[in-house]
DNA sequence: AACAGTAACGCAAACGTTTTCGTGTTGAAA
DNA sequence: TTTCAACACGAAAACGTTTGCGTTACTGTT
């Protein structure tokens, strides 16, 4: 078990100082050619690489990024995630991933963790609880040490930071507007409560399009699913007995669950009625109809905020750079479910 | 914007050594009552936190986990992450995530990366390309600097470290034990290529079941799928015109591009054919027949994965714990796609 | 009064780097 | 022979901790 190699074992192993090591491998004019040759030369022999830590300490630059999500066992924040790692790993940067599981205390100890050197700057959505009790004093500090952070897909206005967001209320607009399109008059909203904001906004969207197009909003037509656990219950007694052509559902699940009540109540999609949902998942790809949908583009999304925040992490002290934030569009994905 | 707080400055406030300091907050009795009171007031009111990487250094610990796979936009691998984040977090260990993209080239890259003082250990599941190169010098290298190594899924059989795997055979004879015990004569298998350490085993499960109930294995009903993008129309291909009324998918997309084909060729499923996969994600619980399939039980292997790890990590220098295999056991979740 | 014992604290090293500054040696110019 | 660059290298500080040990200044004992 051969332990890893440092400056200070080269130095002594070739008779000369640490410094000397340390100047060689960084090509330093210091040096003298055929120490330098030397030197290098025994270090790419026994393979030697610094030791990250160290060079954090000195440099007080982890080039890392911190990103705190809701859950992991979700198609939407994979594939942001999928978008950070790649612009992180292009740029040098590596990536640590906590998750909340939608607790706030988990997500305040998640970052006062990491807040604590591991970490640059932060990439994140925020948790239900978190939105629920309006608390932000992490973020805020977090912020007040000067730690760059990165609002994403669930964000808070009250705190000024760059974020990167979809405008749910636009996706959902259009989303219905295509039903509208298509000639529903009796359109459902199948929604979640209004504390979590993609939710809110979404179902903003559903009644801006009902309006535009003079249209009624009929509260009967409106379900604020509480529980998800039991969403697919709340959904399918939501649906029975209701005269609908179309439904606009806030996610995937629930487009799906609505789907699923309406197969059983012998009403078929797309034939007798149109769905459309969110997310742009595994599921509406290949559910059976396949599912017309809004896409929120969450590679592009990590993507982008990835950029933001290596930015803001580069940029020199005096800089100051305004806070940013960026609308990444949507775009309506039309599959069968709405096609007859 | 407040930096943050250090023992020294500490120290220069309270007009105290930095060792004073220290030894005052970790409860030393060297320290005065009196002192040590005012010393731990003075952090608690500034929120004081020690720095994660001053810590890593001293201790040569980083209480970190590298955890690397081939891609994360996948169920099973998030459901993975999942057992090990929640594990690790007990523990406090944080985990740091990277993808390989299924190359060669960046699995070598991120490990190389991380071993460099970020991260005590590793658990992997290796990329596509590293099995098929045959080439495991970084791996090799990791576990010879001392740092443990658990090896998840896609394991190497000829590396010697911790391994968290299913019995991908027993897994596989039992699915298709069970379309034999549902009276399917013709049965087919829809598998990878055989350097894909899994869908071989997978395979061989296959056969062991048919040899076990005297049948014969026909090499007209298997398809080796070479490359994923083009999966859906191998799959169609191969299944037009063969007289099959049972299929074993070594995946959910398989089994769904199965299920899709036949629906093409007028033949339903589980009516005319009957069909089962392998992992349990969430299209196999949402898709119409839901699909009977073998679970893998994902966030149950990164668990376990990450007590082996973080064993080792904290076992004493002697105590030399010796290599472990564990084996998850699979179920096989039964569902519509193969009941009458 | 001399001494030992002890309580309370500071010094300095260590972890592995990078970097500033100093120092000694060389060669050539004066 | 002296002087002075230029050159090549080393010492030490710094990043923020922890910790073994040394150093005070008392207290109490003989």
């Amino acid at each position: 078990m051969k332990k890893k190699l440092t400056l200070k074992q080269i130095a002594k192993e070739l008779d000369v100082s640490v410094s000397t090591v340390s100047k060689a491998l960084r090509d330093s004019v210091e040096i003298g050619e055929d120490t330098r040759q030397k030197i290098k030369a025994f270090a790419k022999l026994y393979n030697y690489k610094p030791n990250n830590i160290a060079l954090s300490l000195k440099n007080k630059k982890t080039k890392t990024i911190g990103v705190i999500i809701p859950e992991i066992v979700h198609h939407f924040f994979t594939t942001v995630i999928s978008g950070i790692e790649q612009v992180a790993n292009e740029r040098g940067y590596n990536v640590i991933i906590c998750m909340s599981n939608n607790s706030f205390d988990k997500e305040v100890i998640n970052m006062e963790m990491l807040a604590n050197g591991s970490t640059d700057g932060f990439i994140m959505s925020v948790a239900k609880e978190t939105q629920q009790k309006g608390d932000y004093h992490h973020l805020l500090e977090v912020i007040n040490q000067g730690m760059p952070l990165v609002m994403f897909d669930r964000v808070i206005e009250e705190i000024e930071c760059d974020k990167v967001i979809i405008d749910d209320t636009v996706g959902a607009r259009e989303a219905v507007q295509h039903l509208i399109d298509i000639e529903c008059k009796n359109i459902a909203l199948i929604t979640t409560v209004d504390y979590v904001s993609v939710g809110k906004l979404r179902t903003q969207g559903y009644q801006e399009a009902l309006v535009h197009n003079n249209m009624k909003i009929n509260e009967d037509l409106i379900l604020k699913v509480e529980d998800f656990d039991n969403s697919e219950e709340e959904i399918r007694n939501f649906l029975s007995g209701k005269d609908i052509d179309g439904v606009f559902a806030v996610n995937e699940h629930f487009a799906i669950y609505a789907i699923k009540a309406f197969h059983e109540n012998g009403l078929r999609v797309p034939e007798d009625v149109f769905v459309v949902g969110f997310t742009n998942g595994e599921l509406s790809k290949q559910f059976i109809p396949s599912l017309t949908t809004v896409s929120q583009h969450g590679a592009e999304m990590g993507a982008q905020a990835a950029r933001l925040l290596i930015r803001k992490l580069e940029s020199e002290e005096g800089e100051e750079e305004p806070y940013e934030t960026i609308i990444v569009e949507t775009s309506l994905i039309q599959r069968k479910s709405t096609k007859r």
